[in-house]
DNA sequence: ACCTAGCGTGAAAGCGCTCTCTCGGAAGGG
DNA sequence: CCCTTCCGAGAGAGCGCTTTCACGCTAGGT
């Protein structure tokens, strides 16, 4: 079958090509960037009908046991009084016939999702870029395997988010990188729906959360920098609407105490926020030799900034970052949190506090240590 | 009410203190790194007994429309033959009681799950790290809104995914991250289940996929390093079980055509990776003038190397990367590929793949294009 | 020996939807 | 004017589980 080529530069044939020949396909498709939707060249016939081999049923579980549906139930939910005799036979059903429960039905009958939403409270999905949320979310994973629960992701454009929670479809939910006053966590709380916030909520009442100490992390990040010798320190703090950042920040004046705390620049978490920061601390103190970045990722920008304008470092000017999630020239001395342990922890206060478990932590606040590397 | 503190040095209790001063709630805890259990000092009186409202159901907002249920059902799910004055009379009836449907009852009756999978086939998880997968995330969500599916994320320890994937819990999977034969996608797709694969997978049969064209921005890549006058281009690959590895080097090969092609060294798509490549590299030919990394992640721990044998970038080594994902020092000189169209594109695929669309096109490729920075 | 516990089990009633069937009535063709 | 369509709408049968509830039966107490 000859494919008809429709336009595109010879880059593109190339790209083309280079499809034909290691797809073992027979088919293949040119993708122009001016279409919002592909060109087929030639479809395959992928009309496979979905051959729906009807599963099992618990009944038939049930059947090749020699019991009752009731007690396939039990089994399979752990339930007490069912005799040894009846768990070995379910199981090897369960087995031979590689049943799986059916979710939906479950969920339906049993009044429970069976699923916890991990709600990202930022519309532009910036956290998810951050490696310190991929750790987090690592350690969600790893706290749910065993507990059959499905991990639902959302992304919270301010509204819809909160509806769809309280409309039953999870059973608690994760709340990660909350903004300000985001009424989401009350709204949540106030529905009865079991939630833990990541990071230590502005708002939101009596909602469980699990945080870092930042305040504790900053402080050491800030002495380790005075001990250094450093005269002039600056610091580019976090959002100022959230607890990470006014924590961090925080723990910067307490170490600073009786220095000048007046270089503060403030960054959103991004690169380019860091950046920005790091450009106008240095218009407004050319001679710092010190600064104590919130963030890794922020401290990424601040460095390219450093090296645009011929500033080595640590030589010219210390670098302390926070998080300990990115590698960077030179490597940043940072202060490290476990992320994935945030993750497991703030999953299995969730899953007890789903449980109903009485005499639970209200908050947990997970230690930081200082890692020093080149930067400072 | 005073709290106890067990043990914990200085710092520790400066970071409770914080916790006291900052937190409205009146009761916290102390985390001690030797416990897996937080110690509970003084637990809140949490337990709201969850409300549970007892949200309408479909028969409720019937009977407020005055239609019947399965009137209620054709407005909801848009089908044909609803008069207008009913299709208005639920849409309000909908509102005035806050109506959600049940997903799981949904799902139970309508034999579809109303969720897909994302895949994640890589027990490490390395990447949720990765800046490419945060992006494709995003995309994947952007697409998703509107229609009513939910996102499940899952990592894959081989096995376990498998059954859970045909069990009939998600309608459709996105599999990402796929390494060399792995026989997740064949397994899936031999089960009926409608499954996209994010970058060309290496087995799997006629399973669409999409992906960049990584081929045509590695040629573009190396292309750029030749016309900037080095004489001796290196590169360092992606794994070489992974389509995106084996296009990229590829690429560069090709563009190679009638240079020294031996300086090839593999990487993991991890920094740590990128540096012991680079490491190897220098040690094999001190005088090499350029690099193509296939990954900017990869990229950074070559830079740290670079940087900590004293050449200068781009001065000694010009550098180009591949992603255009992560901010280095310098800033990299990098391929970008658009990510979220990547993941809207995967996910837009799969959707209309479980909808059943015809003349669906098998495969999509994505363009690149080169950024010029400092690296090269 | 009789009564009470309480264990192991099965029958059956839903959970809140979707979807097939059925049916009256309006529209259109002969 | 009658017969065929077809549209709008309702009744009701499940979807595959969980969960009372009721029942027989074995132990232990008196």
């Amino acid at each position: 079958p000859v494919p008809v080529v429709l336009g595109g530069t010879a880059l593109w044939f190339l790209g083309f090509l280079v499809v034909l020949l290691l797809d073992r396909s027979n088919s293949t498709l040119l993708w122009t960037p001016e279409d919002e939707c592909p060109l087929v060249l030639r479809s395959g016939t992928q009309q496979r009908h979905r051959v729906m081999t009807r599963r099992p049923g618990i009944d038939e579980v049930a059947r090749l046991a020699g019991v009752s549906k009731s007690t396939v139930s039990r089994v399979l939910n752990g339930a007490p009084h069912v005799s040894t005799r009846a768990r070995e036979a379910v199981r090897r059903a369960v087995i031979q016939l590689d049943y799986t429960p059916n979710h939906a039905a479950r969920s339906l009958a049993g009044h429970r999702a069976n699923a916890i939403a991990l709600v990202v409270s930022e519309p532009s999905g910036r956290v998810l870029a951050d490696p310190f949320f991929a750790g987090v979310m690592r350690g969600v994973h790893a706290e749910l395997a065993g507990h059959r629960t499905q991990l639902v992701l959302m992304m919270a454009q301010p509204g819809d988010v909160g509806s769809y929670l309280t409309g039953g479809h999870v059973d608690g939910a994760l709340v990660v990188s909350l903004h300000g006053h985001d009424p989401l966590l009350t709204l949540l709380h106030d529905n009865g729906l079991p939630v833990v916030a990541g990071g230590r909520p502005l708002a939101g009442g009596p909602v469980p959360y699990v945080d870092s100490d930042n305040f504790t992390g900053a402080i050491e990040a800030t002495q380790h920098l005075i001990s250094l010798g450093c005269q002039r320190i600056a610091t580019i703090a976090g959002p100022a609407d959230m607890a990470v950042g006014l924590d961090r920040l925080s723990g910067w004046r307490r170490a600073m105490s009786g220095r000048r705390t007046d270089l503060v620049a403030y960054g959103d978490f991004t690169p380019e926020g860091g950046a920005s920061a790091m450009t106008s601390l240095l218009t407004r103190e050319p001679s710092l030799d010190a600064v104590f970045v919130a963030a890794d990722i922020m401290a990424l920008g601040a460095l390219q900034v450093l090296h645009a304008q011929g500033r080595s470092v640590p030589g010219d000017v210390a670098v302390v970052g926070f998080d300990d999630s990115v590698p960077a020239v030179p490597p940043l001395t940072t202060v490290k949190q476990d992320v994935e342990r945030f993750g497991r922890m703030l999953t299995w206060r969730l899953l007890a506090e789903i449980e109903g478990e009485e005499g639970l932590p209200p908050s947990v606040l997970l230690p930081t240590s200082l890692v020093v590397r080149t930067s400072a």
